[in-house]
DNA sequence: GTCTATAGAAGGATAGAC
DNA sequence: GTCTATCCTTCTATAGAC
């Protein structure tokens, strides 16, 4: 692969991230991807056969970021606390700095199942469950967390991070109307989310 | 309008909605319409002009079906942890009934930001907060509930009730492998969710 | 590797008969 | 009010020149 090839198929592949982030599988058009890399439309199909397998390229690049970003936090030695805290202030960091990123995947997965499975199956959670449940025994005991409460628990969290960013366009349209501000929201959640879910636990 | 209108413009609506939920704004075919109400595709225009006008009709009977149903709750004499409570059972139970309902909402309102304000504008949310603040004067004392933390509250309970239904497909995925059912974790939540709230506000 | 031109299909919308 | 036929546009995808 020369180096222009790289160039070339590299700005598609941004274009391409920009456009599905912004208008969804159904909703982008290969013509407006083209116009955004610079290039002609035919190119596309050159680099990537069809639409369907670069909306795949660019989905699956989003997914693997996802994971690879925040699996460390499960072999970070911290409490549980400590882990919460940390979770929450990078996730919420990381989709204030994406924030076309949750309503996107949100959406892809439900009218797309098959492009989770392929991912998920890559995934072992029981292992992963097992991590948790070892590293944390002790606050689990106290806590009375049971491993049957574990996804209550994970999908708890990440809705309190997700869930913003994913009614983005509703909230920021109510705090308009409020002298709201939608930024401030967000850096005040960081907090508050965390103080939340460390509360809804430790008072159990 | 006679009563043969009323059939078949109601035929219609149903099967948009139907479809719209499924496939979204952009994914919906007026044909694939048109077939599951039995009809021709000349006749959705008859009746609604245009894709647009027939999804904003669709769009505003479930906006407004979502205000009417939980509005209500707003105006019951309860207390804080009941009305938690209360709210989360009929909301989780409303979107277990609906499994679409959440993500096509929140798809359709960050691709349309123009729909969501034509609702937003009608609802007075400052007097909202006031009446919360009023019912809840001394529990919002005693549990340290600034005006200033409300949008963080009531997003908070939202995000625990919708993000389940926002991301079925990831987490009923996770399930499968897993041994785990989502409806099991769906009907635990309605419970865990209010326990995680009421635990998180009065610990404060 | 990149472009122009165009095929081929599908989608929304309308005209006109009944 | 409902249908058939069809227009016009748009979209994905390919052929072929350079």
């Amino acid at each position: 692969m020369t180096e222009k090839d790289k160039q070339t198929e590299e700005k598609i592949f941004e274009a391409a991230t920009t456009i599905f982030l912004e208008k969804g599988m159904d909703g982008a058009r290969m013509q407006e991807i083209a116009d955004r890399a610079g290039i002609n439309k035919s190119l596309l199909h050159y680099y990537y056969r069809s639409k369907d397998r670069l909306f795949n390229a660019v989905f699956e690049a989003i997914v693997r970021l996802l994971f690879q970003k925040f699996a460390p936090v499960l072999d970070e030695k911290l409490t549980l606390e400590e882990k919460t805290r940390f979770f929450l202030r990078e996730h919420i960091s990381f989709l204030q700095q994406n924030p076309r990123l949750a309503s996107f995947v949100l959406n892809e997965i439900n009218r797309n199942p098959a492009i989770v499975k392929k991912f998920i199956e890559k995934l072992d959670f029981n292992t992963l469950w097992d991590t948790l449940e070892t590293q944390h025994q002790d606050e689990f005991l106290k806590y009375n967390i049971t491993r049957e409460s574990i996804p209550q628990l994970i999908t708890s969290i990440l809705a309190l991070s997700v869930f913003p960013f994913a009614a983005r366009a509703l909230i920021a349209s109510i705090f308009e109307t409020n002298e709201f501000s939608f930024d401030d929201y967000i850096e005040q959640r960081k907090e508050y989310a965390a103080d939340f879910v460390v509360n809804a636990i430790k008072n159990k």
